[in-house]
RNA sequence: GCCCGCGUGGCGGAAUUGGCAGACGCGCUAGAUUCAGGUUCUAGUGAUUAACAUCGUACAGGUUCAAAUCCUGUCGCGGGCACCA
């Protein structure tokens, strides 16, 4: 439990999970379980800096304020916290491990050998750079050869710097904290970048801003060096279905090779511009599909790829420039809601395809092929480029259709594709239609032979090669997959492409203009020859305190407002405090570990307490366990994280990266942070939409305390339905299990004393401020005594155990309150009710309504006393199954499979004697009567079918 | 557009995973208590029908002795992604 403190203060959906995970808190405890149940504070970050400013105070003054709101709402509803662990964000005392944790990231890279992140010392520089750093004063070999700007200086003094900063540029390079010059999303609203994931439709999640894309020197977290990591993991971990394949999503890999195409010589590029680092001969592209490269009939070029200008030719050089600039005015939101037209610009220049032979009959020329600009390919993905295959690739075919573009299919669709696709009934050009009258053999060999827009519809799924070959190779009748392999290793043989995999996963921009959040523990210092370089400040600088500050608004030009705090920023020798603030979601990529050791100075989260925690260390699992997971240390993490689908690639995808770097460097014991992961669904308005302010559907939990107690507010949260659906809120609902508690009270209390005391508080209230303590004017009804209980309600009782048991296990509190309601609406009729009936139920009811359970479980006590007095230190009840077995059952009796009659037997009749006794109902012989029984089916206690023809 | 998930009374939702559809609660109807209202209690409450009975789990098919549950297609709702090659 982690959440944000916003000035809102908590809606009703808040509770709904805090209200789960205090069920199961007390639950556990009663089966003689160390439960960790922590409350704490996310409290850095952009809303409640958004908050802050809107309320013209310090983000300090409105985060104490708005925790100091949570905390009271939280705690009128009775949860069960460990409150000598709560944690703030905001706390100095915790904020310096989370900047310690950045500079575990900072001092660390990832080693693909091992696969895994390594201290940054043991990083391996390559030979032109290899040198021994401790003795500077040696010149490497690279400072000898390769300077011919340095003739102004000494050359032996500047050769061993140069050295040691092309060393460090490697070393930066490589860390898992890094900087960058990239184009960022900006907002200037907020006047702070934002990363991927906090931007939604081209716009900012908070406060639904527009941004920008912009150039800007950032701190990156190298995220994508795990995403492979990440998505297999998650097999390993008990998450919902749709979060696993959300967070896979955003990840996003796909396999396929990158394919290198040639540029076509000099007879349409002669005048090409050689360009210094820009390879004037190849275009790499990335494709999913190496298979359908004989398909290829043109490339396409992001318009900011490199080596466009390097191979427009002059007279197509104007066009591609208007277009570039067109493309680079638009937005990204533009460039994706104006989506629907392909746009481009040939560049004048050919590339030629590495599989296809010039000479080949049987497409003249195809080798050849043109190179387009267009801004429907992402610089940002892959390589950039693409090659265009329009038959097998819808956009591709679009692309084609509008410039005219030739296609060429080379992958036979199944029969059913060509059938539907062309079909009479489907909107395709009539000579397709006449196609379609004819045989599947005659479908598939115009399929083969038509070089033209086939029914302008793109085959994209799996089929068999055709049209595929070349003098040294053929995919001709091979499965794609197959195909896919085949082609592959032909590249790679021939040294022209790749097996390759991409992700759609970018790191992660970890820095914010902002005031509000962690500061850097990184100081700013320059070289001998005036470069700015950034170094890690040690432990001991640590926590590093943002500056005070009287203005701490954000500017609009992307200047963080730390850098206005001049003495805070310039330190006595020279070098700058790093200005930029970390995002919110690095205080929250490890609160988790924090709650284990709360209170520990001298490291983040202490080993023991860690192991112990998260699951490690062998811990016996108590004999009482239902649920293996808890305490299992075969499935390590934290046993039960309840929160919202919000979070599912932002923070939880953050964390268990963090959390997996700190498992690489030995930190935590557990390669995942989080075991068992359970979306709470949305309480929606009563009108069934999502709550909010403009609707005025927001339901306060403080007005439904105070008019129906935190008990029946607590119970009316689990009783709406399944914790993970989503699901309409109703104050009449709230009625229901109000009257049930009203029904517990009245199971126990004698109804005159009630009123007694009711009477006797209004003129207390009126009277005397100073009342004694009324409520030992209630008494226990009459009926209640200590007698055995009768096998009904036994029967009754533990059949209620074992229901609401069995549900807490599975999270199914809305069944498991209708078990208990059932009981009530059972015992309530008993004549004389045993004490200790009433008091199992009670042990039952606490976990749900802790206020009403004590209470009345103290009036039992001091009639009928117990070792224990409190419910919760109290131990679960042990359902007997002996009692729950019935000695007759009602089976019920189908004829063809429709219910006839029910017939009571004993419970173990033999499959013979229910037979014959189905046979026998009258009810049944109606609808057998001149009827040749041809089979009887009997499921032994559950039912007959008689099955008649 | 693509990928997930879900469709059960007037409403929120149950259904031991293929075996009596509608547990429990809300609402509604009638009755009791009450001067009255509220509270509380009792009975009823899927649809059609006077009744026998028939029909019913989004729709249309299929598998099975038996389908809310499994399969195929269609429609609707919710969520995610969105030119990711």
């Amino acid at each position: 439990m982690f959440p944000y403190p916003s000035g809102a203060g908590l809606h009703v959906g808040h509770p709904e999970g805090y209200t789960a995970t205090d069920i199961l808190a007390r639950y556990k405890r009663a089966l003689g379980h160390n439960v960790l149940h922590p409350m704490g504070w996310d409290a850095f970050g952009l809303p409640a800096e958004q908050y802050a400013i809107k309320t013209r105070q310090h983000p300090r003054q409105t985060t104490e304020q708005n925790i100091a709101t949570f905390k009271r709402q939280i705690k009128s509803l009775g949860f069960s916290y460990d409150w000598t662990r709560e944690i703030d964000t905001t706390d100095p005392k915790y904020f310096k491990w989370t900047q310690w944790i950045f500079l575990r990231l900072y001092n660390s890279w990832f080693n693909p050998e091992t696969n895994r992140a390594e201290p940054i010392s043991t990083l391996r520089y390559p030979p032109e750079l290899e040198g021994d750093s401790s003795n500077v004063g040696q010149a490497s070999r690279l400072s000898q050869s390769s300077k011919e700007n340095s003739k102004d200086g000494d050359r032996r003094d500047a050769c061993p710097a140069e050295s040691e900063s092309a060393r460090r540029a490697y070393r930066d390079s490589k860390r898992l904290a890094y900087v960058t010059e990239a184009p960022v999303w900006w907002c200037e609203s907020l006047g702070t970048v934002l990363a991927n994931e906090e931007v939604v439709d081209g716009k900012s999640e908070v406060g639904d801003f527009p941004v920008v894309r912009k150039p800007m020197r950032q701190w990156m977290l190298r995220i994508t060096a795990y995403a492979e990591r990440l998505l297999n993991d998650l097999e390993t971990i008990d998450w919902s279905h749709s979060l696993k394949e959300m967070q896979r999503n955003w990840i996003g890999r796909s396999e396929g090779a990158e394919v290198d195409f040639e540029v076509a010589g000099s007879s349409r590029c002669d005048d090409r511009t050689p360009q210094r680092g820009v390879p004037t001969d190849k275009i790499r592209v990335f494709t999913t599909r190496p298979d359908t490269l004989f398909g290829a009939t043109y490339m396409v070029l992001a318009p900011e790829h490199k080596i466009v200008d390097v191979i427009t030719t002059s007279e197509q050089r104007a066009a591609v420039e208007a277009y570039k600039a067109e493309v680079s005015r638009k937005s990204d939101l533009e460039r994706t809601e104006l989506a629907k037209e392909k746009t481009g610009v040939f560049t004048g220049a050919y590339a030629i395809n590495p599989a296809i032979d010039p000479n080949d009959p049987l497409w003249p020329n195809q080798h050849r092929i043109p190179v387009w600009i267009a801004d429907y390919v992402l610089a940002s993905y892959g390589t950039g480029a693409i090659m265009a295959v329009p038959s097998h690739d819808e956009r591709d075919m679009e692309f084609a259709l509008k410039f005219e573009i030739p296609t060429q299919n080379v992958v036979m669709p199944p029969d059913d594709w060509l059938r539907h696709n062309f079909g009479p009934s489907t909107n395709v050009p009539k000579d397709v239609q006449e196609i379609y009258r004819t045989a599947i053999e005659e479908l598939r060999e115009t399929y083969s032979h038509t070089n033209a827009y086939f029914g302008q519809k793109a085959f994209v799924g799996e089929g068999t090669a055709i049209n595929s070959a070349n003098a040294e190779i053929s995919l001709d009748g091979l499965p794609t997959p197959e195909a896919k392999k085949k082609i592959t290793g032909w590249l790679e043989s021939k040294g022209l492409g790749k097996r390759t995999i991409n992700y759609k996963l970018r790191d992660w921009l970890f820095s914010r203009q902002r005031y509000w959040g962690e500061p850097f523990p990184i100081v700013w210092k320059q070289d001998a020859g005036g470069n700015w370089f950034h170094e890690a400040l040690p432990e001991s600088a640590l926590p590093v305190l943002p500056p005070p500050l009287d203005d701490y608004k954000p500017t609009p030009d992307g200047q963080p407002p730390l850098a206005r705090a001049k003495d805070w920023v310039n330190l006595p020798d020279g070098s700058r405090r790093e200005t930029n603030t970390m995002p919110q979601w690095a205080g929250s990529c490890w609160y988790y570990l924090r709650y284990l050791d709360a209170k520990n100075d001298q490291t983040f989260c202490g080993g023991a307490a860690e192991k112990y925690w998260m699951g490690a260390a062998a811990v016996q699992p108590s004999p009482d366990s239902t649920i293996q997971r808890f305490n299992d240390s075969t499935k390590p993490g934290v046993d039960l994280y309840v929160g919202g689908t919000e979070h599912a690639v932002l923070h939880l995808l953050y964390a268990r990266f963090w959390h997996k770097v700190l498992f690489d460097l030995g930190c935590v014991s557990t390669p995942e942070p989080f075991f068992k992961l359970v979306n709470q669904g949305l309480i929606l308005g009563e009108d069934n939409q999502k709550m909010s302010k403009a609707r005025g559907n927001v339901v306060n939990p403080d007005d439904m305390v105070n008019e129906y107690g935190a008990d029946a507010f607590r119970l009316y949260e689990m009783f709406l339905g399944p914790l993970q659906d989503a699901k309409p809120w109703s104050t009449k609902g709230v009625v229901g299990v109000y009257k049930f508690l009203g029904r517990v009270w009245r199971l126990f209390v004698d109804e005159e004393s009630d009123t007694e005391f009711e009477q006797a508080e209004t003129i207390a209230n009126t009277q005397r401020p100073e009342a004694p303590n009324l409520l030992e004017l209630i008494k226990l009804r009459p009926g209640i005594e200590d007698t055995p209980p009768s096998p009904a309600q036994l029967k009754t009782l533990h059949a209620c155990i074992r229901k609401v048991t069995e549900d807490l296990d599975h999270l199914r509190f809305n069944t498991a309150i209708a078990a208990m309601m059932v009981f009530v609406n059972d015992a309530i009729t008993w004549e004389t009710k045993p004490c200790f009936v009433l008091r199992d139920f009670l042990i039952l009811l606490h976990p749900f309504a802790p206020h009403l359970a004590e209470e009345l479980c103290a009036k039992l006590h001091s009639e009928f006393p117990t070792p224990t007095s409190a419910l919760s230190y109290a131990p679960w009840p042990k359902y007997d199954p002996a009692l729950l077995v019935e000695d007759t059952l009602e089976i019920p009796v189908q004829v063809n499979g429709k219910l006839r009659d029910v017939i009571k037997v004993p419970a173990d009749a033999s499959q013979q004697q229910l037979e014959s006794a189905a046979l026998a109902s009258e009810k049944v012989k109606q609808f057998i009567q001149g009827k040749t029984v041809k089979k009887v089916i009997v499921v032994p206690r559950k039912l007959v079918n008689i099955v008649v023809g």
